[in-house]
DNA sequence: TCCGCTGAAAGTGCATGCAATTGGACCGTT
DNA sequence: AACGGTCCAATTGCATGCACTTTCAGCGGA
């Protein structure tokens, strides 16, 4: 549909673009649990490239916000804080309305049939592990992105998708996709029968009970990170530094 | 408000950071048009770095949608489509609408004197130059969403507000930005009245006209880039490439 | 046993070097 | 003139090397 003169955003076979897809991926499906380390050489032995390529892919997915990024540190898959979760579904709702809304009733009768296919890889793959139901999940929501031929809304799109993914991990209890597949079902519907009001309720409302599935308890008991947990008081006992800790949290 | 152990998005005093800060503004000023090429070698001999740094900066511009890279090409300032445009004001009327809808009723005093004292400052660049205006009216947006304290809220209308001023180069004709100032002053008091319905169609009504000022006629008829408009077409004619044309655009 | 110190190992920050690609001036042919 | 080919300067793609910072295991003292 759109010209590829020299394919702008898609599938530019870079190496960084393989390593991001790679890492973006593995973070999706949960392989990369948020806090998990990235040494530079690590992932350059990996992907068969130096350092300098691995860095700047890293460089790309803090920029995305999948990755955090600390001066002379290890970089990990970032761990989004309970609020910022929060306010990624917030943006991811109101971008996501957007996209029905554009959608409603200008879908072809191949683009329907496109999201039917894969809402039934969906349902095909309830039995398999929570990681390929997620990615799923996800991808169905970014093919719709895809739907509106704006490059700008599939980026902001995937990356909040992304990120909320990342959440997943952190905050979510076990879940059952099961009625994700269907709303993803009835999504579909109202869009093919045009109906614009319904659908970005529809939208709404599917986002909403996903955060509401997925961010649970406002408290990120998990053990991690007390240090971070300590740190909004540590401005009260000294002015420049976080005090020693008597050994904690390790790894 | 928020935690400093490491500084998280903010201010990352990075060499990479500046260079990008440096062309962000330099974008929307406007002193960088869309098109101007960006060789590695002169950003990094301007910045004192090496290309390796500048390079760096181009990649995490080009994330942003400030930059395009082409493989083995010059890096210049993207040239986003009339149509790309248009879709940036709707993703932003959209997120910025939410921002004014979490600020409605909750900003304090000296926030309010701060959005007071920033379209004082619009009100007195009213003299001087078009792009000190334009940078302005733009950061009172970034202001705003800087207090929703969400971090992914600032960096999405940040990034989307860049990508808008861009289309003003390309797309716009003069305009008097006097409307503008006054329809922000009624947005922060509709703010501090708490009035969310209100201030969120305000905001929608202020976006809407900035994109119908900016945003002149849905046909880009400003010479450049002859290879492009004829792209959709070539592909009729060849599979894999544009065939070679009887010398055309230059530059 | 617990704490703090210290030095080596691991890892990042960045510049530089080399191969490969591109753009364009030059030049001969039609 | 217009076209097509050739060569060289400009520029990117990427790996490597070195300096500096962080981490942590081992060690000695309380």
């Amino acid at each position: 549909m759109a010209a590829r003169p020299t394919s702008k955003t898609s599938k530019s076979s870079d190496k960084v673009s393989v390593i991001c897809r790679a890492l973006r991926r593995a973070v999706i499906e949960q392989a990369l649990e948020p806090g998990a380390k990235l040494p530079e050489d690590a992932l350059g032995e990996r992907f068969g490239v130096s350092r300098t390529i691995a860095r700047h892919a890293l460089g790309q997915l803090a920029g995305e916000g999948l990755v955090e990024l600390r001066r002379n540190r290890i970089a990990v898959v970032a761990t989004p804080s309970w609020q910022e979760a929060r306010d990624a579904f917030d943006i991811r709702i109101e971008l996501e309305r957007l996209v029905v809304r554009q959608l409603a009733g200008k879908l072809t009768k191949s683009q329907i049939a496109e999201l039917n296919a894969h809402v039934d890889a969906e349902h095909r793959a309830r039995g398999g592990t929570d990681a390929v139901s997620i990615r799923l999940a996800t991808e169905f929501h970014i093919l719709l992105a895809h739907m509106t031929n704006s490059p700008i809304l599939v980026r902001y799109v995937s990356e909040v998708a992304y990120r909320c993914c990342l959440t997943l991990s952190l905050y979510s209890r076990p879940h059952s996709s099961e009625c994700a597949i269907s709303e993803h079902r009835a999504i579909i519907a109202a869009l093919a029968k045009g109906d614009e009001a319904k659908v970005t309720e529809l939208m709404r409302h599917h986002l909403d009970s996903v955060a509401n599935r997925a961010l649970v308890a406002p408290v990120p008991q998990r053990g991690r990170d007390l240090l971070d947990i300590l740190a909004p008081y540590a401005d009260a006992v000294t002015g420049d530094r976080v005090v020693k800790l008597p050994r904690a949290a390790r790894r």
